[in-house]
DNA sequence: CCAAAAGTGTTACCGCTACACCCATGG
DNA sequence: CCATGGGTGTAGCGGTAACACTTTTGG
């Protein structure tokens, strides 16, 4: 028996709303739905949170357990708690973002369904309210890269500035000078050059870097205003 | 019967931490908690989502009903679910933070229960984990008070800029120049300049202000460095 | 040697900070 | 008429954007 007995309890579950980078274009990853109702529709990566872990917890296992990932960056985006946003049961979610490089990620043999990276403004129709978590987390994406250096954890654990810098313009849809953004970005101090050039993309070659992550925690929280004009990204 | 059998369902409650500001010392509401377990502890104001509304319905019809305001600066913060936070169920809360201003809010005499102001850095204790809450939320709001013209909301509706001054002064605790703060401030175009001063606090007397709501909406996502280095503030 | 991308150096400008100074007025 | 808080003007500094120019090397 409840000792709140006058309450209705919901379902509780989470959903990752995973975004990669091709080298061209920002992709977020989809599966299709293993249960009903709406099985086999497009659906972010979700599930329910079990009875012993946190909603935290329960994003992280269920990318583990979909991606083979772990040690993402993840990150709260907000609820979703609709009345009627799933139409057999009341479930709230929790939705996260995750930035993944997208290399690293391999479908599972274990997976009984199916996932599959889209380019994120030309996605198919998503169940529930998923088209709407998507919309919120491009938006924060925007809002929290420009002023944080979150966007690495996209690329490959080194990296040049050329493809770093195509990222930003990716996500933000501008065009950017290369001169001035290593700069910028060199000037925070928190990537390591390497000894070593990606020869594929240019005939002089760009030198590869790492981020230094004992800095990178340190300073996570540092603003820095890698896109002018933040603000207009932010619909 | 369930349509999910295998999964459990959570008791879902939405918490508020409601800022005020008394001139002085940024204040946290809190009242003492009707129901058990810990009956009569102080706690921060909160309630059980109700079947025909979503999480931020239910902060502001809690906020509504203990407190007699509407429309309030009402936003997100976090989702608050380890499994023993509650000690006799399993309930997951979706933690709000409100802004008001504290003339505005009169104890409603249908209250059964005792709500009462404390300075934000010295409150009693806290039941559950809404300690974290308040720390979370304190944080929350010097980050996002860096960047957005929110702290008004603490503010009547006419307010003069020596009071805002203030009000920055003491969420940031730092001092701050009048001269620069102002021009800052007035440079962002919010506000509109009333013919009428408060004589109360000195002998010229500053001209009252009040947020001009139109601007105000059509800019909510506009970025101003109103504080330097805001990084440093969100621990 | 040319093309194309990577990267350096330099300059002009803008915005912010610091602070000298003026304003208004109650006592 | 002075003390006090409110507010304006302005000079200097630092960071950013813009862009001419150099480097590198495959074809």
């Amino acid at each position: 028996m409840s000792r709140y007995p006058d309450q209705a309890r919901v379902f509780l579950a989470v959903d990752c709303i995973v975004f990669g980078f091709d080298g061209k274009q920002l992709k977020i990853l989809l599966v299709q739905r293993a249960l009903e109702p709406e099985m086999g529709s497009w659906s972010l990566m979700g599930g329910f949170v079990f009875a012993n872990e946190n909603v935290e917890q329960a994003a992280a296992r269920v990318l583990h357990t979909r991606t083979g990932l772990s040690n993402v960056y993840l990150e709260e985006l907000s609820t979703f708690s609709e009345p009627g946003r799933d139409p057999v049961e009341r479930t709230v979610s929790v939705a996260f973002f995750a930035l993944i490089d997208i290399n690293k990620y391999k479908k599972q043999i274990t997976d009984d369904f199916h996932a599959e990276w889209f380019d994120i403004n030309k996605h198919p129709k998503l169940i529930f309210d998923h088209k709407q978590m998507v919309a919120k987390a491009k938006a924060r994406l925007r809002y929290k890269s420009a002023f944080h250096p979150i966007l690495f954890e996209l690329l490959p654990a080194k990296f040049t500035l050329p493809q770093l810098k195509s990222l930003y313009e990716e996500v933000y849809n501008i065009e950017m000078d290369n001169r001035n953004f290593s700069r910028k970005i060199l000037s925070m101090n928190l990537l390591e050059k390497l000894n070593e050039k990606d020869k594929e993309n240019s005939k002089r070659g760009a030198w590869y870097y790492k981020m230094n992550s004992k800095k990178y925690k340190a300073n996570f929280h540092a603003v820095a205003t890698i896109i002018p004009n933040p603000d207009i990204y932010y619909s």
